[in-house]
Formats: structure tokens, C-alpha cells, sequence
DNA sequence: CACAGTTTATGAATATTCTTATTGTCGAAG
DNA sequence: CTTCGACAATAAGAATATTCATAAACTGTG
């Protein structure tokens, strides 16, 4: 899985380099939009991380370009924070997915992964951890072949944790990428908590789970 | 409310105008980037609906001049479908929200409605109708003082309505709107009538509900 | 180690959402 | 006017999500 980091922030760019090939992805960075075009010309890439705030010359000619050749790779557009908190519908973009700064790298990698899916079909392999089989498609989980019957939720937290397995992840960031609108929830409350617990009895039941974590004072954890 | 129209296409301005006047806001249009600038600089818009393809100079130009001088005003930007480097430069410039055209006139309330109470905070008055009141700010729905106990989807279903009174909403919109993913759902099922029906028999305990009609073939309607 | 304070796990009750099957209603065609 | 087919309303119930109260586990401190 190649992904081409398009970013001038160099330190930045091998954060995310670092975290990602962590991950099993192949990256490459392009610091100016030369550069990324010229990496894309040449390159089969599966993925694009474009930065829109490059300097030598607007990102988007690079967006512009990518969509008028290569219709299989995903593009990501990160932007910084402007005035307005509000966040716009990244579909409307043109982009497959956007995320402004400062962003989670955690959530970099879910979204990364969800856009290549999306992009690539049904051909992507399915998650695997410590023999559960996560069948992205159809939200179906099973281990060694028996299938087990999780919820939408217990799946969502499932992947979330597989996606960024020997990260911690807080209870905040799966609030925020599974539920999405934080503003609604009564955060005072242990629903989380409660899924998780959920989860791990039904994959308590065919084998142990003692690498399914929990950090006191952070959040969850899936060590592999 | 006040919005500002800006568009050069006379009719549709007008169509948007009659619409969004019907829902209670004031509105003004303004054919070119000129008149917009004109209107801006004078008067107190809470909200401006642009259309980035103007004849007399560039859309940005407007939105940047907004931001440089008034906060407090919403922006949603409109493009044509199809103009990626225009959707990426707005985002860039920090437009509240989005839509291409084409779209739909109640897609487009909605959302104005929503960034404008954004924009205000938990300023904006509630919904009202048929003696019913909205609290948007909690999700709570009273009858005269009465409070009455709706589901987080029942007052999706019932605000999205009302928000479009007198207007027809299909099931499809309201799935787009209030269950956003159109993919997960499972669409050879009535889940919304469901809704409706027993959004419908917590009103009814009220008052008669004559005015929720039942649009055979299209969808439903709250008439006022 | 014992204690208090805090965080997480657990079990159970409650609420909500979604599915399914059935019945009722409407409108067009004959 | 009747019949048929499509659509909507309804009822019941299964599945899922959330809340709540309490127990257990952990952490730091004396």
C-alpha cells in the first residue's frame, strides 16, 4: 500500500511517515507540489496525503491533476484550521476525506484506510488480529472461521483499535470517529466502557484476550 | 433573519428567495460580486449564500472581504458541480458550509439553519408550530409549556420537517439527512414511516396532527 | 500495608432503533 | 363499481444502545 505524503512541513511529514509505515503502508514524502506531481507522474500510488498549504503553488493544482489522470488514488486534503471551527462536508470537496490540523495521527490512519477501501472495492484484505478476522465489507467478525456476531458499535471499536493496534486510543477518539458529534453526547457516562466490556466477552468466548488492554487514565489498547 | 443572495442567475436567485422567504428569513439578492460588496458593507447579514460563479469579478473576493471585516456572518458557498479548485480554494478561505449544484432547496435551508445557529450560539429562538416548540439547543419538544419526550431520531425527523413546512420531504431526504450514510442502511425497510408513526402518535396525544400529511408516492409535509 | 480517592468493570434495567409480518388504504385499469 | 397492485400504517417483537448503581481494581500516600 504506497502513499505519497505531500507536506512542507518536514518534521511533520516524518511523523506521519513513521506512524504510518508503523502501520504496514509505504510512504513517501514530497515536500513541494513539483515534487508530488512528479512523484505521481512516475508512480503507482495508492494514496495521497496533500497538505494545501505548500509553497511553492496552490495544492489543489496538484488535486486537479491527480483527478484529471489517476482515478485509483485516494486523496486526502489536510488544511489548517481556519477562523471557523466548523468542519464542511469533506464529499463535497472533491477530495475523498479531509482533516484539518491539528489532527490525530490516529485518526489519520482510519481515515487513510477507510478512503482506500472505499476506493479500491471490496479487493482490500480483510483486517486480521490474533486470529479474529475482520470483514470490513460486511461488518462481520469471525475467528478461525466461526463467525461471531457483533454489533454495529462493538465492530466500529473493534476496527478502531485493530486500525491503530499498539496505539493507546482514548475513550475521546472513539467518541469522536465512531459517534461522531461529541457535542451530543452525555459525557458523563460510561457507555464506552460498557461496549468495550461487550466486546471483549464475545471475544473472551474463543480465546483469551489479554491483549486487548486497558490503560488506566488513557483508554484502550490491542498489542500484537 | 437576514440573508444575502448572491447570484447571477436571476431566476434561481429568485427561486431560492420566494423559498427561504417562505421559512421566515429576509432576504436580498445581489447579482454581482459589486452589489454584494455594496450590501455587505452596509447592512447586518446574518448569513450569505454565494455562488462563486459571478460574471463581474471573483466570488472569493467577496468571502474574503466578509471575513476580513464582519465574524459574526455565516457563509455557505455554492459552486457548480464538477469545479474541484474552487470547492478547495473556499475551504481554504473558511466558508461555512458547502453545496453544489444542483441541490435541493430544503437541503439548502437545513443547512443555513444549522450554520446560523452555529454562528449565533444558543441565541436563535426555537421552532414553533402548531403550538409545539422546539428547544434545538437540548432536544426537547414541548406543547404548551408541556414537555413531551421525544427520541433523538423522532426530533431529527420532526425539526427537519418543520424546518421545510410546507414543503414535501421524501424518505430519501431524510435518510440523507438524519442518517447521513446511505450505504449502511438497509433500505427494503420502513424504518422511517416507523418513526413518523410513533413520532406522530406522541404529537397526537396533544392535539390533532391534521397538518402531518402523508404525500402518497413522494413523502411527508407539516403544513402550517 | 492500610487507607482514601479515583478509574474501570460488571450486571441489570431501561430506552431506543430497527426488522418483520400483517392489515389497511388509495388509485388506476378494466 | 370492482379488482388488483402498490404504498402506507400498524403492531409486535428482536436487536441494539445507553444509563445506572454497585463492585472491583488500581494509585498514590502516610
Amino acid at each position: 500500500m504506497n502513499i505519497l505524503i505531500v507536506e512542507d512541513n518536514k518534521e511533520l511529514a516524518i511523523e506521519v511517515r513513521d506512524f504510518l509505515s508503523d502501520g504496514g503502508y509505504v510512504c513517501k514524502i514530497a515536500n513541494t507540489c513539483n515534487e508530488a506531481l512528479d512523484e505521481i507522474g512516475g508512480n503507482d500510488y495508492d494514496a495521497m496525503l496533500l497538505d494545501l498549504g505548500l509553497p511553492d503553488g496552490d495544492g489543489f493544482d496538484v488535486l486537479k491533476a491527480v483527478r484529471k489522470t489517476k482515478s485509483k488514488i485516494a486523496v486526502i486534503v489536510i488544511t489548517a484550521r481556519g477562523g471557523l471551527d466548523d468542519r464542511i462536508d469533506g464529499l463535497h470537496l472533491g477530495a475523498d476525506d479531509y482533516l484539518t490540523k491539528p489532527f490525530a495521527l490516529t485518526e489519520l490512519s482510519a481515515r487513510l484506510f477507510a478512503v482506500i477501501r472505499r476506493m479500491h472495492g471490496y479487493t482490500l484484505n480483510d483486517l486480521v488480529v490474533h486470529g479474529f478476522s475482520l470483514q470490513l465489507q460486511d461488518y462481520k467478525v469471525s475467528y478461525e472461521g466461526m463467525p461471531i456476531n457483533l454489533t454495529k458499535k462493538e465492530f466500529d471499536i473493534f476496527q478502531y483499535l485493530v486500525l491503530n493496534k499498539n496505539r493507546v486510543i482514548t475513550r475521546l477518539q472513539l467518541t469522536e470517529h465512531i459517534w461522531g458529534d461529541i457535542l451530543e453526547i452525555n459525557s458523563d457516562s460510561n457507555f464506552i466502557d460498557v461496549h468495550v466490556r461487550n466486546l471483549r466477552k464475545k471475544l473472551d468466548k474463543h480465546t483469551t484476550i489479554d491483549w486487548f488492554e486497558t490503560v488506566r487514565n488513557v483508554g484502550y489498547r490491542i498489542n500484537t
